[in-house]
This record gives C-alpha cells, sequence and structure tokens, in this order.
DNA sequence: CTCTTGGGTTTCATTTTGGAACCTTTAATC
DNA sequence: GATTAAAGGTTCCAAAATGAAACCCAAGAG
C-alpha cells in the first residue's frame, strides 16, 4: 500500500500519522511549541532542507495544524504557530520527549527539564484515566470496537485492506 | 542532515524518533499490541511490504523494541513481543490515538474504544503532573535546560548542528 | 548602489519505498 | 511418494521521497 493511502484505514492512528507520522514533522512542532516560530531559524536548527521544511509546513497547514501569522506587513515576514489542533499534540510530543528521556539519554542526563507553572515543579507526566484518575499502563488496558467500526459492520460496509477491516486482531478483539 | 544523524542530537526527542520516527513503525507496534505478532499477520493487514517490514523489525529489535519469541520449534517460526522498552511506547500510541479519535473521527465515532481492566470503564487517558497531579496543558508547560545539556555546556563542550547546541530556541529558553 | 536577510523555488543526484517474483523448509493432502 | 500450501523471508527493479546546492526576489541597512 502506497503511504498516500494509509489515512483511508479506520484507524485514529493510521489518520494521525497521515498527518505527522514522517522524519521531521514533529521535531517541526516540537520547535514551533519551545518558541522557534520562523522559516530560517527552523531551517538552520533542525538541519531539515528548506525544500522539505516548505513541504511540511505547507501539509501542517492544509491539516489545520499550524497557521501563518504576519508579523512583518512590509517585507511579508511569517510566524508558523500552532492551532487548537496543533496545541492537542501537545501529549503526542511530551510522551515521546518522556520514552527518550528514559530510555536514550547519556550519562550527564536530560537534555530538558518541564516545568508544571500551576504548581511550579519539574514534572514528568503520566496518563491517568479519564474516570478513575489513576496512572494507566499497557497491560491495564483492553481495545474493544468503537462505533466507529461497529456501525460500519452493521451496515455491512466493507473496509480496512482487502476488506478486511482494521486492525487485523479485531477478530480477536472481538473474541474476547 | 541525513536522517541517519538525527539521534545525534542532544534531544530526547529526536533520540526517540530515530527509532521509531518513519512511517510505519507506529502501526507495527500497534499491531503488536493489539495482538497481531506475526510475520505474514502484520504484512496482510498494515499493508506494508514484506521487505519494509522485515528492516522495521530487525530496527525494533536492535534498539531493544520488540523480542522476537519461538513459538514452533520443527518450523522455526516466530512471534515478535514487546520489550520492557517497548511497552513503554504505550503512552505514545495513545496519544496519538486520541488526536485521532478527537480530529480526525467519522461521523460514525471513534474506530475503537479503550476499557481501563482496573476501573472497569472506558477511558480517555489524558496527562497528568507527577507532581500535582492535575490534568497538564501545552500552555501550562515551560521548559528550561537539564543536566544533559547543562553540564556540556559547563564543559565547553560544542554539540548539536553547526556547534549550536539543540533545540535551537534554547537561548531563549535560557533568557526566560 | 551594493550587501544582507528572510523566505522561498528549482534542479539534480541519492535514498527509501513499493510491488512483484522468487526461495526454502516443514506439513498437509491426494 | 509426489504435490501443494503456508510461513517467513530475500532479490530485483521502478517509482517516489529526500538532501544538497544553487538560484531568486523584495526590503532594509550601510
Amino acid at each position: 500500500m502506497r503511504w498516500d493511502d494509509v489515512n483511508t484505514q479506520v484507524c485514529s492512528m493510521a489518520r494521525t500519522l497521515a498527518i505527522v507520522g514522517d522524519r521531521w514533522t514533529f521535531l517541526i512542532i516540537r520547535d514551533i511549541t519551545l518558541g522557534n516560530r520562523r522559516f530560517t531559524s527552523m531551517h538552520k536548527a533542525l538541519g531539515i532542507t528548506k525544500h522539505r521544511l516548505t513541504d511540511r509546513l505547507t501539509r501542517l497547514i492544509e491539516h489545520g495544524v499550524v497557521y501563518k501569522q504576519c508579523y512583518d506587513e512590509a517585507r511579508q515576514r511569517f510566524e508558523y504557530r500552532l492551532t487548537e489542533k496543533g496545541l492537542d499534540l501537545y501529549p503526542v510530543l511530551t510522551t515521546i520527549v518522556q520514552f527518550g528521556d528514559k530510555w536514550e539519554a547519556d550519562e550527564d542526563g536530560v537534555p530538558l527539564e518541564h516545568v508544571h507553572k500551576a504548581c511550579g515543579a519539574v514534572t514528568q507526566p503520566y496518563l491517568a484515566c479519564s474516570e478513575c484518575h489513576e496512572p494507566i499502563h499497557a497491560r491495564e488496558v483492553r481495545a474493544q470496537l468503537g462505533p466507529g467500526i461497529r456501525r460500519k459492520l452493521e451496515r455491512g460496509e466493507t473496509f480496512g485492506i482487502q476488506g478486511r477491516y482494521y486492525p487485523a486482531s479485531l477478530e480477536k478483539v472481538k473474541a474476547r
């Protein structure tokens, strides 16, 4: 399957990755988050080529994740900023950074620390259950069919790859 | 910069993305998480070519995220499973899925639901502060230099892209 | 009036992907 | 006993994505 078709899957991960799932996009968004919002500045800081950067920013704008804001009318200079949708990627950024902090840091320690302004502490955010508010770990969660797939099945629609709906293991998920 | 050099950055995100930051890897890990652990099965379900799948699994094994477990000695058949390190990617997977559920679901609703076994409820995990346990949002967090960068600066080391340490906007971060 | 800066576009070589065919070993079937 | 069918790859080639470098253009600065 061509990568361009990946977002046709009935899968929230595939659809999200169709927007941000390439080499550079997360780094671009991270830089914008940290205040590095201008074209040339990102180009230099990230080591991404201008070509690629133009391309990725355009795509992010198309998907409503980033918008362009003019900061110099005369010269038509722009800053790239995150939309509300873009800010919603923050949990993804944070969890990626935390994984790196835990498993890939060198002996000097973590590159950056994150201060929670509300309480003033250096924080290492964790995932909590929306219902019981306890921390959540991989093995404590079970997936089940949601309406997005259930309704399509009820209508007798075929979807997914070669008529098998997706993710592949849903037969098992259903059976459990 | 060549992508292969991205993990030389002093940046937890760059280092993590050097492992999982390509088109297919997250989908592979998601499938393994959902119980789809065999080569041919993943190949068919994901629509990834065998070639690419071999390549990605090999890389994940090299990085200690996945291991191969024999389930049929005679025929030398294997299952791919997540290591402890691999399980630590779960928060990343979850937050990616949540973004997709919120912004990219169609009118039928979310494809999958996630049940927190401990409390039995369908959960939509959120990020909480490790110190005050309140929910954390993008605008409530401020980055500051951590030991991994501070110590290198104190020793007078140059690092990052062209001697500028990374992320680019750390000058600003420092100044704040 | 020339130089620099920001923000790009164009061109072209190199890498990475995708698709398909092929290989090998063990089991299952006729 | 020969034939066929998985499972799990590998090989080969064409197509697409990427990276490096050069070029462009407008507005200010000197």
